[in-house]
DNA sequence: TATTGTTATACTCTATAACTATA
DNA sequence: TATAGTTATAGAGTATAACAATA
């Protein structure tokens, strides 16, 4: 059987294998964040919110934090909000600004959602040996973690 | 020091390093695609024409080759087409179906595109141990290769 | 009647600009 | 005057529905 000329290069493109995984990987999430009734940029927040110890400061700092804008998140922080699941309240060294900060409720719902989310992850990559699941996921932190500035030269 | 108390899952989600890490990709593959006068979609066709051996029966098949809706690469083949990068002429066998395939320009123009796509993607992986790369970059081909119904049980 | 491609339309998501309240 | 947050608006991107040509 005749094998045709091997491709000009090897590899595809990183994005090219990278974003349709996201997208997949998104999908796969939405019925276990539609179960706990909570969308996706809500649980963003969530996690930025519980990741470190102390509050954010401002909401526009939480925005870029998570990669949206600082308009797009304000109907979420009601959302949220309302349902006692972060605190919002004015910076009282600095009025304009709104501290945020998760609750009790919301660390929890954030990890029954977590602790879904990554059981269904694990299914997933046990096909992998290992040794490369290691690799991978301490690899994929490290280029996440680079600055885009890091990628444009 | 205190430490603070440890998280209570080890690691990130999977979605949430990967969709980020996408979107900085993407932005740096724009440059790039810019100084070719090419959009990203275009060049998403113009990949998936290029790898096979065979034309593209279908413009539907193509779409969801490329994980996009059929409607939406419509004015992109007009373009490609209009400057010579693709073939798209009715199929003599089905006469509602639209033969694809890329032209040798096309071919010229995507090659010099991913040439410098994948030297920039190359400078940012350098920082990785060798070991780690291969194994991320084989992993990664993996995982996407993946079908999504794999990642939701 | 069903399917391919196309067009027109509606919807969602995201960003921009204008406004308020504090500083 | 400048900044944090908010609201209103506009724009891009995407999907849905209706249509023409062919099977």
């Amino acid at each position: 059987m005749p094998l045709g000329k091997p491709p000009a290069h090897p590899r595809r493109d990183l994005a090219a294998l990278i974003v349709p995984l996201g997208r997949t990987l998104m999908a796969a999430e939405q019925p276990i964040l539609q179960r706990h009734g909570i969308a996706m940029w809500a649980y963003a927040v969530l996690l930025a919110l519980d990741s470190g110890d102390e509050p954010v400061r401002t909401q526009a700092a939480l925005a870029q934090a998570i990669g949206a804008d600082k308009t797009r998140i304000i109907s979420v922080l009601d959302d949220l909000q309302e349902r006692g699941l972060i605190r919002r309240e004015p910076d009282p060294e600095d009025r304009r600004a709104r501290v945020l900060a998760i609750t009790p409720s919301g660390r929890k719902l954030r990890h029954a959602v977590q602790t879904e989310i990554q059981a269904q992850e694990e299914r997933a990559l046990a096909r992998l040996p290992a040794h490369d699941r290691a690799a991978f996921l301490r690899t994929l932190e490290t280029l996440t973690d680079m600055e885009p500035a890091e990628w444009q030269r």
